[in-house]
DNA sequence: CTATCACTGAAGTAGCTACTTGACTTTCCA
DNA sequence: TGGAAAGTCAAGTAGCTACTTCAGTGATAG
């Protein structure tokens, strides 16, 4: 809503299963590209295209150290998922008590359930 | 995880800031396809298309009544997206309570500060 | 020193996405 | 009854995605 292509990116690399099991591999703690690529059914280039899309979206961030490149989640990215989804969750329930509110104002006689 | 297919398309859903806009709109309530379309800049017919998306993601339900389609927000499917979002947090968080603990354990002496 | 490991980068490609236009159908109001 | 309103449906298409293979590069272990 402020900027909405981060959220777009977001979205979008959450909405590939690789990189979704990427992501919750890392949400035990950081991990080589080699690791990451282990259990996924794909060659170690196509782990590294996701990753890239996944950091591009600022949902993990890496370094190199030596031959490694070691990769942890950013939790800040996350968050801000979070509290788009909690928001309208949020304005929903605010609606429904709206109603509620409307329903008790406008019939409060005895007939009410 | 249980099943990944419905979080596929519901953060692929999610992806478009066109169909963001229209749940976006929706939190605060039902409308009918033209009220989703009046603030976007595309033609009925994608919004009818984008609107295919959500429903399939089971993201939104709609009902026609007359010539009127009147969508509205399916709170379940959000409240899936939020449970693995959260999860993911959840296990981040743990991590960071075993570093500290394991910190706290070896080097609980005084220059801890 | 040289083989292996852990990646990196480029090129190619099948399939998918987000539109558009235009031709309908149905419903409703005057 | 006649048209405007509110969708619906089917093509067509430019651009994007998720891979693959192959040919490297720079550490590091023996």
């Amino acid at each position: 809503m402020l900027q909405q292509q981060p959220l777009d990116l977001a979205f979008q690399a959450l909405a590939d299963p690789g990189r979704r099991a990427m992501v919750e591999r890392l949400s035990f703690g950081p991990a080589s590209v080699s690791e990451l690529a282990k259990p996924l059914p794909m060659t170690l280039s196509a782990v590294v295209q996701h990753l890239k899309v996944l950091e591009e979206a600022g949902l993990v961030k890496s370094e190199k150290v030596g031959r490694v490149r070691t990769c942890s989640l950013e939790m800040a990215a996350i968050a801000q998922l979070e509290a788009w989804i909690s928001e309208r969750r949020r304005f929903w329930e605010q609606q429904y008590d709206q109603l509620e509110a409307y329903l008790a104002e406008t019939a409060p006689k005895e007939g009410d359930r």
